[in-house]
RNA sequence: AGAGAGGUGUCCGAGUGGUUGAAGGAGCACGCCUGGAAAGUGUGUAUACUCGUGAGGGUAUCGAGGGUUCGAAUCCCUUCCUCUCUGCCA
């Protein structure tokens, strides 16, 4: 979340921020966290104070005590209950102004960096970079939900037996195209430094409120309620998590890990057109990468992440464009976001394959996740992170892409990890 | 899941109501010693909030939350976690 020193000493910047994303009532919103602050910084001191003169009344009881004078420790103890009473409406007051502060905070989102542009949706998107030819496909071409059908790969109908609608079944060449994608992401970010994780899959709310899932997106995850556990959306989550409460060294910096997870959405809402097939899911697989970075290194690791995705894209001969988003549609907690899209030809449109975003603090200082510098003293890290790759819709681009009149080739870079060169 | 034990600073580990933010040790940092190193020795070694221009103060934190008390790491309650045994199991 967002630092109230930040708030107080850069008011503008971050007012015009929020009002990039269209954020209502920013102004009201963020003098009221400067007044809650202020508020809860009064009751402090004078809360202080009288606990203050509490303990040295309660230490000079115990040197009376001590010294056997009983009756005059009997006589300032009557001194304290009074002092007690007052503490205790303090300390009341102060919890409120803190967890009001605390709540509000909750609700304003990152400050988007300088370069976001300002807009509504998804149409105001700013298109950096396009790389690839869009395939031209023979007549009779198909959408990757018929492909799917024609050869057997991937089994809807099974998958709403087992769960229900977006729980899709792989099956023999389906299932194996998967896992090679699954091993070539890993393996390619092994090759460039990253360390691989195996994290768990549920996670407690701690870690929830951490990378931000709580409480703005609450009824997004799947919930494990008999044990309070949410199944994660990404691996963002538990990975980005595992630094909560953590100082590093500088020296550790940057950490990079990656790591593959099954993800689930609850997408509440958020069916309709475009969705059909492998465009949206309840349970897909995904490729993350994760990194924990010197705030001057961010926006430079920003980009090479952005250039590790793309070369993905490149390796598998996916025609992709990176899109920087508008301040509308960027996540809540992201400073500054890039989005690969992939064409996918069977069903002539561009599909969302990764997002790369640097969050500046504001994860960091939900997490608790700082760093010691050479002037000892700790402060806040940068996140990152950004998909490499999510699983599905990267599936439906190659069948679709690569189908011919009967049969589907497979990128070169996977026929190694395939063991076969078409479907 | 049942029975028992336990959770203290970077780590080990003392501490069952009163100058204990916390003994002692290890580690680490800096200094002394040394030709250099080891050993030895001295000093320092948490985090958050907050007051103060600063030096330097205050408050909180001994898994977490609540309670008893003038005062709690120490007593009580709740909860989480770890370990051992039993059960179950990939």
């Amino acid at each position: 979340m967002l630092l109230v020193n930040t708030i107080r000493d850069h008011f503008e910047t971050v007012l015009e921020g929020l009002q990039k994303r269209n954020f209502p009532h920013a102004e009201a919103a963020l003098h009221q966290v400067l007044e809650l602050d202020k508020n809860r910084k009064e009751t402090q001191v004078e809360r202080d104070r009288l606990q203050a003169e509490s303990n040295s009344t309660s230490k000079e009881i115990g040197a009376l005590l001590r010294e056997g004078k009983k009756e005059e420790a009997e006589k300032i103890k009557s001194r304290t209950t009074e002092i007690k009473e007052q503490i205790k409406l303090l300390e009341d007051t102060y919890s409120n102004y803190e967890e009001d502060l605390k709540q509000l905070l909750y609700t304003l989102p990152n400050v988007p960096h300088y370069s976001v542009p300002s807009g509504k949706s998804a149409d105001d998107n700013e298109i950096v970079f396009e790389h690839g030819e869009i395939p031209e496909l023979f007549e009779g071409k198909l959408p990757h939900w018929e492909l799917i059908k024609k050869y057997d790969i991937i089994d809807f109908d099974l998958g709403v037996k087992i769960a229900g609608a977006g729980f899709p079944v792989y099956k023999g060449r389906g299932a194996r195209l998967q896992r090679a994608l699954i091993n070539f992401f890993l393996d390619e970010a092994i090759k460039a430094g990253f360390i691989e994780i195996q994290p768990p899959i549920l996670v407690n709310e701690d870690s929830g409120y951490g990378t931000g899932q709580l409480p703005d997106k609450e009824g997004q995850m799947y919930e494990a309620t008999a044990d309070k556990l949410y199944l994660i959306p990404t691996g963002e989550v538990p990975i980005t998590n595992l630094y909560r409460d953590v100082i590093l060294n500088e020296v550790e910096l940057p950490i990079m890990n990656v790591g593959h997870t099954p993800c689930f959405r609850r997408e509440a809402g958020s069916w309709g057109a475009h969705v059909r097939g492998l465009n949206r899911l309840h349970q897909f697989d995904k490729v993350e990468i994760v990194q924990v970075v010197h705030p001057d290194k961010s926006y430079e690791v920003l980009e090479e992440m952005s250039q590790y995705v793309q070369g993905l894209l490149q390796k598998l001969e996916l025609p992709y464009r990176v899109l920087r988003l508008c301040g509308g549609d960027m996540g809540f907690t992201s400073a500054l976001t890039y989005d690969m899209e992939v064409y996918s030809a069977g069903q002539d449109r561009w599909l969302e394959v990764s997002s790369v975003s640097n969050f500046e603090t504001y994860q960091a200082n939900r997490l608790k996740l700082r760093f010691r510098g050479e002037d000892k003293k700790p402060q806040l890290a940068h996140t990152l992170n950004g998909s490499a790759l999510a699983l599905p819709r990267i599936v439906a681009a190659i069948l679709e892409n690569n189908q011919i009149e009967d049969g589907i080739n497979m990128p070169k870079v996977l026929i190694p990890y395939l063991g076969f060169d078409m479907i």
